[in-house]
DNA sequence: TCATTATTGTCACAATCAGAGACAATAGCC
DNA sequence: GGCTATTGTCTCTGATTGTGACAATAATGA
């Protein structure tokens, strides 16, 4: 491992970024476990004097899932004092065979400013980076127990979404090209954490005017085959 | 003037400030402008290494208006690299009669993290800090060129708080204690841009519940005394 | 072939809420 | 005692949502 160095980075600041992807079932975030310490982590890092916070963490996702073009959103910064904390930085350099001296910058404070992204989970292959052993999907009500303060990076993540749910059209980033009213129905219900009624949904969806429908699905159950539907523009609505 | 000290404070991290406030009439903000330089800029400033970024906000605010316990929203953090351009900190550098080196702590990139502050206009004694000529309140439609991306800032503040009128209560930290229902409504059209209608408002705010009715005010004027109100709890609704 | 079962697409009815206008109730002025 | 500008309420209407009902089917299996 080479760590990344001083001069090509901004002291002090980091990004995390809370990933979401639906299973079809469940709403699942991505999530690192680092080499030979049981330290579980959002995937985050740094950056650089040249590039955007931004482009930062767009290029870091794209490491990660090989997705390009995914739906970011920033939420929000953290700034306290009680995030600084050298210990699992410490921890990470150790696994690696390496003992930095007390004032490596990696080891300083830092304030992290934190995006969700939204991804269609089918396209996703996961890479880990150097420093993780590997990294991997978790159900939302199921993650480990993760590091500093990410646990409360994802809850501020999941609150935010919800509170963007009735003014963006979120299903648009995690559901496949195609798909059932059904469908659609359980990412909505996996955002919120619980039912919606189903008749008041689907009037209102179709309502709003911004989907198309196509042919029926056929899926070998015995019961009236749903309409597969799209969205009607390409766009992620992204504000990023 | 002592520039701060690259020792004491986290390089790289600023924070900047949209203070709104109601003048009976329009929405305003604060706006700074520096010594012999002719830069209009918001209210800004570093973090101290022993401080968290709110706590670093919240006495910037103390020191300018006087006011504790301000009512503080993070909303979004500015990392473009756009926003490199030491020119500005150069000339108020030079108005001071400094000239620092090159590679500066204070003339390198800086990421900002924003918060708009919602304050009662008539409790505010403005102090202009060390490096501003001047700190006072303009209309938010008339406002100076602003340095840097401040604008851009202040459009991002005014569309959150438009944005999240609708989920909080808005008007407890704009107008005094008691208020009448007219009031009430022109801190909305001001916030909205836009009339809203009267009968719909009364009624809305009314049914909300947090509202307590007591005397009539008398004010001289030729017409039906209103209602002064209040807000039932003291609470600011604050997330910070 | 024909009932059975599990969903899905719609509709109908009631409850709620917002837009728009109407109107009576004043407080001060003449 | 009228006049005027505002304020507090109501009503009417249309739009939206909650709730339940019901018909329309794909497969299954008797």
């Amino acid at each position: 491992m080479k760590a990344p160095s001083e001069e090509e980075y901004l002291a002090h600041i980091s990004y995390d970024s809370v990933v979401f992807g639906f299973s079809g079932q469940e709403l699942k975030i991505l999530i690192m476990e680092y080499h030979n310490t049981g330290l579980f982590a959002l995937p985050g890092g740094f950056v650089r004097r040249d590039q955007s916070v931004n482009d930062a963490v767009k290029s870091g996702l794209k490491e990660r899932t090989g997705l390009d073009n995914i739906y970011l959103e920033q939420f929000h910064t953290f700034g306290s004092l009680e995030r600084y904390d050298p210990k699992p930085m410490e921890a990470i350099f150790k696994a690696q065979g390496e003992s930095p001296s007390q004032d490596h910058w990696l080891l300083d404070r830092f304030i992290s400013i934190a995006y969700y992204a939204l991804i269609n989970y089918e396209l996703v292959e996961l890479k880990p980076d150097e420093l993780s052993d590997s990294i991997n999907w978790y159900p939302i009500d199921n993650l480990p127990p993760l590091m500093q303060d990410h646990r409360e990076i994802v809850d501020k993540a999941l609150e935010t979404l919800r509170s963007n749910l009735e003014r963006s059209i979120v299903g648009m980033n995690l559901l496949p090209k195609r798909f059932t009213m059904g469908e659609f129905q359980k990412v909505y219900e996996a955002i919120l954490g619980k039912p919606v009624r189903r008749t008041s949904f689907q009037r209102r969806m179709l309502s709003l005017g911004f989907l198309n429908r196509h042919e029926k699905q056929f899926n070998g159950k015995s019961h009236r085959a749903p309409y597969l539907y799209s969205f009607q523009n390409e766009s992620k609505t992204s504000s990023e």
